[in-house]
DNA sequence: CGCCTTTGACCGGCGC
DNA sequence: GCGCCGGTCAAAGGCG
């Protein structure tokens, strides 16, 4: 892979190597960083000054499960959701959709990691949009949390990560692959 | 040898 | 019902 020094974060309050490893805690105690249903149905259109995110999503129209996501944010912090959606349920359960967490980030690389372990599962063309989008897994076992990583076309230097569900396990390469992440750490700092 | 990508097929939901 | 679309599966191959 290309690994290029840059690696910006366009989130105000966000640092870029930390925001990886944080990007759970983010989530819980900065909601307002969340993609939340809320927020969703809240702010149609206008609103809330999310970092022109939305407006990302509006103009790649391609994230229409975004829109389905009107279900109870209270299944946040569960992360069994997952399950329940692939698992199989009874048919008179409604599917759960998940809250997904969006957030963008200026970088080189597709791959912004974020101390856990994922494995690509899958990659699909996006509509209105010359870049790929793809689909990981962590591998964590019980673990199902998922995320996509798209590029913008518009703004090429600009990566969307979403993530679906929570860890609900630590970080995994932690004193094992330390140098990794250092090594990492070198190259997301040596600006 | 184990873990990971790649890639086309497949599936379920949705609009027409 | 049909076709499109987003998301997932799984076989095959790559790589350390």
């Amino acid at each position: 892979m290309e690994t290029y020094p840059t690696f910006y974060s366009s989130s105000s309050t966000t640092p870029p190597a930390a925001a990886s490893s944080l990007s759970l805690n983010m989530v819980n105690s900065h909601p307002h960083h969340a993609y939340s249903n809320d927020q969703y149905q809240a702010s149609n259109n206008k609103s809330n000054g999310f970092l022109g995110l939305m407006s990302e999503m509006e103009v790649s129209n391609s994230i229409n499960s975004m829109s389905s996501i009107s279900q109870s944010m209270k299944s946040f912090g569960e992360g069994e959701s997952n399950t329940a959606v692939r698992a199989g349920m009874k048919k008179g359960e409604k599917k759960i959709r998940k809250p997904r967490y969006a957030f963008q980030t200026r970088s080189q690389v597709d791959i912004l990691d974020d101390g856990y372990r994922w494995r690509k599962y899958g990659q699909k063309a996006v509509k209105n949009n010359k870049f790929p989008r793809s689909y990981y897994r962590c591998t964590h076992q019980g673990c199902n949390v998922k995320k996509q990583v798209q590029r913008l076309t518009k703004d090429e230097g600009v990566v969307v990560t979403t993530y679906e569900g929570m860890h609900s396990h630590p970080i995994e390469k932690s004193t094992d692959n330390f140098e990794h992440i250092l090594t990492q750490m070198q190259i997301y700092t040596s600006f």
